[in-house]
DNA sequence: GTCATCATGTAAGCCGTTACATGATTGC
DNA sequence: GCAATCATGTAACGGCTTACATGATGAC
């Protein structure tokens, strides 16, 4: 999930560092606003350990300076040497010390991967993420995300409705409720945004078969 | 989140054993619908452990089983000695091996504070548990967690809408609008069930400051 | 000189999952 | 006899969080 959201990030705007991801990632959309660094950075040296994204600006492992201050053997005289070395390797004059990671072709195809889902692991609570770069999914691909989305939150609606809110008291009931009536709106939405699609992809071609309008599941009068 | 809803069922349904709570917990209301197993067994033992919950037809550890088998010194031997002790003191005649748990007093208390959050860990994502177990809430704190709720979903929204969507193509977009749209539902539900509260709880008082109808922040055109 | 912000990382822990191991009861 | 369901647990792992450690830069 995370690394989904860095790849496309990475994807679209090309050259970040962590912090700013995780900046973008917090004002962009309201999905994943609280990601912290404790998950950020290791994801980041993950993806990077994976070769889907390249460090620029890279420490250059330059074998000069290290040879150039010998051990100490005091452990604040190493750490002196480390400072220094990092300083001089990831800082150019006025700049930070920063690592912008750049998304590589490896990464591309992970982030269709991740994108398209489907496979195992397909965590539903990334679709709101997935959506969001759909842009970036073949136009079929698009629809399946939405059809699938579909299908799952019409079964959860079904089996609210299945499990009568009977015997509940008022909170229970009301919370019962209110989860069917946003299911409801959630799926009007898919629906929608699945009308459009077929109407953008197949208004060239004859009539797919599957007609536009389906009913939600049944917006009946609820009360038992 | 899990110990609530645990402490929640067996206070309102009375004796329960582990598989069973599983059971009402997918079927009851929607959240929660897939705990497994391997977090709700280790739960009971925490709040067993804890005091918060006690375990009826518990094993009795009477010490005239043990004595009538001596070790075998063999594993399977010692075994088949836990699987008697396990079948005549866990089961009558018909009945499965099976541990019921009941609340206790000390269950009682944790469940009221879990139920009323508000301090340190108040996880907003069990909202809709805790609403669900409202009833058994003081009318002051229910009001008081509706409230709360209120205001995290304000600023939610108020941050979605402060940065503008533009930028962003049409499926980043419509994911961005449809939140704001949901939330606005949500907090228009809660508006309700404020003033539903306040109706039953301060009717015979006189007014209580506030006035029950407030603006959810701004239902402007959106499109930027 | 000190505070806010930028910047990167590690360590410990929480809360949950899947997969595994075990076995009884019931119905076909 | 075999499968489905009931029933309880353990082990390994995943993904994310908080808290900690460290330091540079710029503004006041």
């Amino acid at each position: 999930m995370l690394d989904l959201a860095i790849l496309g990030l990475l994807e679209e705007r090309g050259e970040l560092h962590g912090y700013e991801i995780r900046r973008q990632l917090r004002e962009g959309l309201g999905l994943l606003a609280n990601v912290s660094f404790g998950s950020l950075y290791p994801a980041l040296a993950r993806l990077e350990a994976a070769g889907a994204v390249e460090a620029t600006e890279a420490p250059s492992t330059a074998e000069a300076p290290r040879a150039a201050v010998p051990p100490t053997g005091s452990l604040s005289g190493e750490l002196a040497v480390l400072r220094a070395r990092r300083r001089t390797t990831l800082r150019a004059r006025g700049q930070r010390a920063r690592k912008a990671y750049r998304i590589t072709d490896a990464g591309r195809a992970l982030f269709a991967e991740l994108l398209a889902g489907g496979g195992p692991s397909d965590d539903p609570r990334s679709f709101g993420l997935r959506l969001a770069f759909a842009r970036h999914l073949p136009a079929p691909a698009r629809l399946a995300l939405l059809e699938r989305r579909r299908t799952q939150l019409a079964e959860r609606l079904t089996e609210i409705r299945a499990t009568g809110s009977g015997a509940l008291d008022v909170y229970a009931r009301s919370v019962v409720e209110h989860t069917a009536d946003a299911l409801e709106h959630d799926i009007s939405w898919l629906d929608r945004l699945v009308e459009a699609e077929e109407q953008s992809a197949g208004i060239s071609r004859h009539a797919t078969g599957r007609a536009a309008g389906r009913p939600v599941p049944s917006p009946q009068p609820r009360g038992t």
